[in-house]
DNA sequence: AAACAATCGC
């Protein structure tokens, strides 16, 4: 209990009086600020024989349950002569149970006020439960109430109630219960109130409805900025990002009075779509019109900072958050430890993760996942155990952490030990990606019959993924036979993924089967072909520049392209052997001008050369996995260049310097 | 007596 407002203790103290007042008492309850005070009033309140009171004891009992103490209100609601123990006051426990999350508190109330206590629930008992549990993140709990409800023939909610309802159906995601809510809202007649519009476009959007969202929207008369919101918020979830960009613009256009939660929700959408580079711009573009953003903003742009390495940006988001204390917020600081660890800062992160003044099992998943991103599986480990020592429960995500660690440092025991561990132990069932772990762990270890028989034993189907995972230790091991298998797999699974063909192919010409490399190109002949394009990020000054293979829009391009033919006499100079492993990965771009087929790593490291000063360390990130013929020639370009060259790519961070790389050839 | 829109980690 920390110490009140001075401004909320002065209201709080215009309203207490010596001797006490029947009258003073209920409002200064109403604006007291701390439980301890409340108590001591109470103690005054009793001693004077006010408490008796019913407008006193109703004021105190509510004050209790705005303070957070259900069990001071339930002994003073005991207290209180029977008459006085009405619906009003069952329902503010009913609902003060709820809203703690305490749903078979909440239901026993329901019981005992209908048993012992001989009153029936009204529609605000009924309310106050639903969007009670419904705040509490119990929206199943909150849909069951409903049902009860409407099973009673106790259905008929004002604006609010349905407001409320609408809510928890969204979260469970139950579209029939949704739309026989809207059929009612209707007959109620308050299909218009603003509240209702903005639950329901909230309902359709967090059910996959994207259609009746707009269609909502555009039958609302009237321009509210909340349902405008809910739009935006309701496109984002169902990957409708144009069309929130679109009508984003519009509300601009139209002189629609957007408010913070408007420009937090498009840098939202944005960061949720993959548009990092535009949410950092609508970021600038928000401040710039004067809106200034709160705690639940920064968390919001930090993963585009992060995923676009923009180390400043994320910075001064910090210096921002520091400023305004928003660091005491959990979702803040540990989007922050995320933010630091993906830009090559992992001490920063464990920095803020060290004075953060609470931590939930984000917080600590952030930080494994940074740890493992830089192949420190130690500190990873360590981090676990630590965490189970803070009583932290570890959820599905730890392990995916914490066996990514294991994996990217080749602690093969390890791994094998927390995976068995994560169900026997701590009850968490291994999904897709244990298992895509366990199979990359155990391939890189050379164990491919036992990683063969995992993926056989697994309780559900397999995806691309995991059989991707053991075509490339195939690869690393030369196993043809099993190659064979996962490529047969892929082929059904993902026939349009050029490198799963490009891995097959390199395995049969790696043991000289010319016939079967020739069968594997003719295949990919006859398929459509799609490559994911490789793109690459790096920070120039406080500017993002973006990097495409095969694209030569840069302003800079002449230069980069000058810098990277310089490297590559150098690197000749110096005994570099471009990979025969990785030509094939290429040969749709062999008839292209070779210039266009240097991958976008290079590019963006090249840009960095010749725009930095000597001796600046370059940090690049990059949304494919770095080949092994950039792996080895960013080696040679920082021992030449004396640079230190960060390249983070799907899977780690690569840090080059000296000639050597971070993660030891071993990736 | 109660209420709608935006948030962190795979």
């Amino acid at each position: 209990m920390g110490m009140p407002h001075s401004s909320s203790l002065h209201h709080f103290l215009r309203h207490v009086s010596f001797p006490p007042d029947p009258h003073l008492l209920p409002t200064a309850f109403k604006s007291c600020p701390t439980l301890p005070l409340a108590r001591a009033l109470h103690a005054v309140a009793e001693v004077s024989g006010l408490a008796r009171d019913p407008f006193v004891a109703s004021s105190l009992l509510h004050a209790y349950l705005r303070l957070g103490t259900t069990g001071n209100a339930r002994a003073l609601f005991d207290g209180m002569p029977r008459p006085q123990r009405t619906v009003v006051g069952w329902s503010a426990l009913v609902a003060a149970h709820a809203a703690r999350g305490d749903a078979e508190g909440a239901w026993r109330l329901l019981e005992e006020m209908r048993r012992d206590g001989g009153v029936e629930p009204n529609v605000i008992t009924w309310n106050g439960l639903v969007s009670g549990l419904n705040r509490s993140g119990r929206a199943r709990d909150a849909v069951v109430a409903l049902a009860t409800m409407h099973g009673e023939g106790l259905l008929r909610p004002d604006a609010t109630g349905v407001s409320c309802a609408l809510s928890a159906v969204g979260d469970v995601g139950l579209v029939s219960v949704g739309q026989q809510l809207h059929g009612y809202a209707v007959k109620a007649g308050c299909r218009a109130d603003a509240c209702v519009v903005t639950a329901l476009i909230d309902m359709y959007g967090k059910c996959g409805q994207a259609a009746e969202v707009v269609r909502v929207f555009d039958e609302s008369s009237h321009m509210d900025v909340a349902s405008c919101n809910a739009l935006i918020a309701g496109l984002s979830r169902n990957a409708q990002v144009c069309e929130a960009l679109r009508l984003f613009k519009e509300f601009v256009d139209r002189g629609v009075e957007l408010n913070v939660v408007s420009w937090t929700s498009i840098v939202a959408c944005c960061v949720q779509n993959g548009k990092d580079l535009e949410a950092v711009e609508f970021f600038r573009e928000m401040q710039a019109q004067g809106t200034e953003p709160n705690s639940v903003t920064i968390p919001c742009v930090l993963p585009a900072f992060a995923n676009v390495a923009a180390l400043m940006h994320g910075r001064s988001a910090h210096c921002f958050a520091l400023r305004k204390g928003f660091l005491h917020d959990v979702y803040v600081s540990s989007a922050l430890v995320d933010m630091y660890a993906k830009c090559g800062r992992v001490k920063d992160a464990r920095i803020i993760f060290d004075t953060m003044v609470s931590r939930n099992v984000v917080s600590w998943n952030a930080m494994i996942g940074g740890y493992a991103m830089y192949g420190e599986a130690v500190n990873a480990v360590w981090m676990f155990h630590s965490m189970l020592k803070c009583k932290q429960k570890p959820d599905m995500v730890t392990f995916t952490c914490l066996l990514a660690a294991c994996t990217q440092a080749g602690l093969t025991e390890e791994g094998r030990h927390y995976f068995k561990e994560m169900h026997n132990e701590y009850g968490v069932s291994p999904r897709m990606e244990h298992y895509a772990c366990m199979v990359t762990l155990l391939g890189r270890a050379g164990k491919l019959d036992e990683a063969y028989d995992l993926i056989s034993d697994m309780p559900f189907e397999p995806d691309a993924y995991i059989w991707g995972s053991l075509l490339g230790s195939c690869r690393v091991h030369g196993n043809v036979d099993l190659a064979e298998v996962a490529a047969e797999k892929l082929f059904h699974l993902e026939p349009e993924n050029a490198g799963n063909y490009v891995l097959l192919s390199n395995i049969y010409a790696s043991k000289k089967m010319w016939d079967r490399v020739n069968r594997v190109r003719e295949m990919m002949k006859d398929v459509g072909l799609k490559k994911e394009k490789g793109c690459s990020w790096i920070e120039i000054k406080n500017k993002v520049h973006m990097l495409l293979a095969g694209d030569d829009s840069h302003p800079m391009m002449t230069a980069i392209i000058e810098k990277i033919n310089q490297l590559n006499i150098q690197m000749r100079k110096l005994g570099f052997v471009p990979s025969t492993d990785f030509v094939l990965h290429d040969v749709e771009e062999q008839e292209k001008d070779d210039i266009l087929a240097v991958h976008s790593e290079k590019l963006a490291v090249a840009l960095g050369l010749i725009s930095t000063s000597p001796g600046t360390t370059l940090r690049v990130i990059k949304n494919l996995r770095i080949c092994g013929d950039c792996h080895e020639a960013m080696k040679f370009i920082s021992s030449f260049e004396g640079r230190e060259i960060s390249v983070r790519d799907t899977n780690r961070f690569h840090h080059f310097s000296g000639g050597k790389c971070s993660c030891g050839d071993f990736w």
